[in-house]
DNA sequence: TGACGTTATGTTATAATATTACATTCAGAA
DNA sequence: TTCTGAATGTAATATTATAACATAACGTCA
C-alpha cells in the first residue's frame, strides 16, 4: 500500500489495501456499539459493509438489490431503515448532491465532513470541514442564523479522471 | 423596511418590501436575457416569478401545481425544463438538501451560494461562500481534486424561529 | 414569402427515490 | 414466563425526476 504523505480521509482516491481498511472500519463499528448499546444488526452491518467495500456512493435501491441476493429483506424499509440507523449514529452519510449513501471514513469523531464527489468515476472522498469558521459561517452569526447541521459537497475530477475525460 | 445592519444576502430572514424585491429582481433578469439572447418565455418567467414571491424553496411539483392554475402546461417535465434554464442561467438555484429551488438572491454574480435552511419556518437564505479556501479547498489541492462546483448548505434555526421552536 | 433548422412546449408514460402503515418477530428486562 | 420495546417483513403508495416523441413557435435566409 502506497500512502506515504496522503492524509487518511482522502485516501479515497488513492491505491490501498481496500479489504483490510473495510474490514477495520467494520470492526470499528462492531466496538462503538458495542461500547453505547447499539444493535448492530444483520442487516445494518451488512448495508454497512456493502458501503464500505465500494469507494462510490450507493443508492438505497442498489443496496436493496444486494441484500436481497444474500437473502435479507427486499422491500424499501429495509435498505432506508439500516441507512438511517447508520447515518444517525455517524457510521455512514447521505450524499443530498447524487441521492446516496457513503460509509463514514470515521479519522474525525463527531465532525462536519465534506466530500468531494468525482462527476466521472463516481467516487466520493471525505474531507473534514469546519464550516462555522468561514464565510458562511460569518453570515449565519450577522444575522443569528444558528447552525444545527451542514451539507458541504463538492463536484469536480479526481486526479486520476483529469486525464483522459473533462 | 428595517434593513439596517443586515448584508443584502442575508435579507430574507428579516422584515422588508418584498413585492418590490421580487419585481426589481425579475426586471433585472429580463435584462440580462435581452443582454444575451436568452429567451425568458412565459412558462421560465412564471416560475421565476413564483420562486421570487416565496421566501421557502418549492418543489417542482409544488410549481406545477401554481403554472396549471395558470394556464401553462401541467406536466412535470414543464416544470423541470424551465428550472434547468433557471439554475442553468443562474436564476435560480437547487437546494440539494431539500430537492426543491430558490430563485437567486444575484447580489454577487458568478458566485459560489452558500444557503441558510430554517428547519422549522423552512424559509432559506442565500449567502456568498468561498469553498476554495477553506479546509476542503486545501484537501482539494492536496489530494488534486479538482473541484467544479460546490454544494453547501447549514440547517438549523432562523433567528425568528429560535425562540418558540428549539 | 416560404421552406428549413432550431428551440421550446405539450403530453404520455415510466423510472428512481422515499415513506406510511400495519403485522410479525426478536431480544432483553421484570 | 410474560411483557415490552426495538427491529424486521411486507404491501401499498407518495414524491421526485426523466425518457421519448409529437407539436408548435421562432428566426433566418434563399
Amino acid at each position: 500500500m502506497a500512502k506515504k504523505s496522503l492524509d487518511p480521509q482522502t485516501l479515497a482516491f488513492a491505491q490501498h489495501d481496500h479489504g483490510a481498511c473495510a474490514a477495520d472500519a467494520l470492526d470499528y463499528a462492531r466496538g462503538v456499539c458495542a461500547q453505547q448499546g447499539l444493535r448492530l444488526t444483520p442487516v445494518r452491518e451488512r448495508v454497512l459493509q456493502l458501503l464500505l467495500e465500494s469507494h462510490s456512493a450507493l443508492g438505497a435501491y442498489d443496496l436493496l438489490e444486494k441484500l436481497k441476493a444474500d437473502g435479507l429483506g427486499s422491500q424499501p424499509p429495509v435498505a432506508y431503515r439500516a441507512l438511517e440507523f447508520l447515518v444517525a449514529h455517524g457510521f455512514a452519510h447521505k450524499i443530498e448532491r447524487l441521492n446516496a449513501f457513503v460509509a463514514c471514513s470515521r479519522t474525525h469523531a463527531g465532525h462536519s465532513p465534506a466530500f468531494m464527489i468525482c462527476r466521472l468515476c463516481h467516487q466520493v472522498a471525505e474531507a473534514h470541514a469546519t464550516p462555522a469558521s468561514g464565510k458562511l459561517g460569518q453570515a449565519a452569526k450577522s444575522i443569528g442564523f444558528k447552525i444545527e447541521k451542514t451539507v458541504i459537497e463538492a463536484e469536480g475530477l479526481c486526479p486520476a479522471c483529469q486525464g483522459g475525460g473533462a
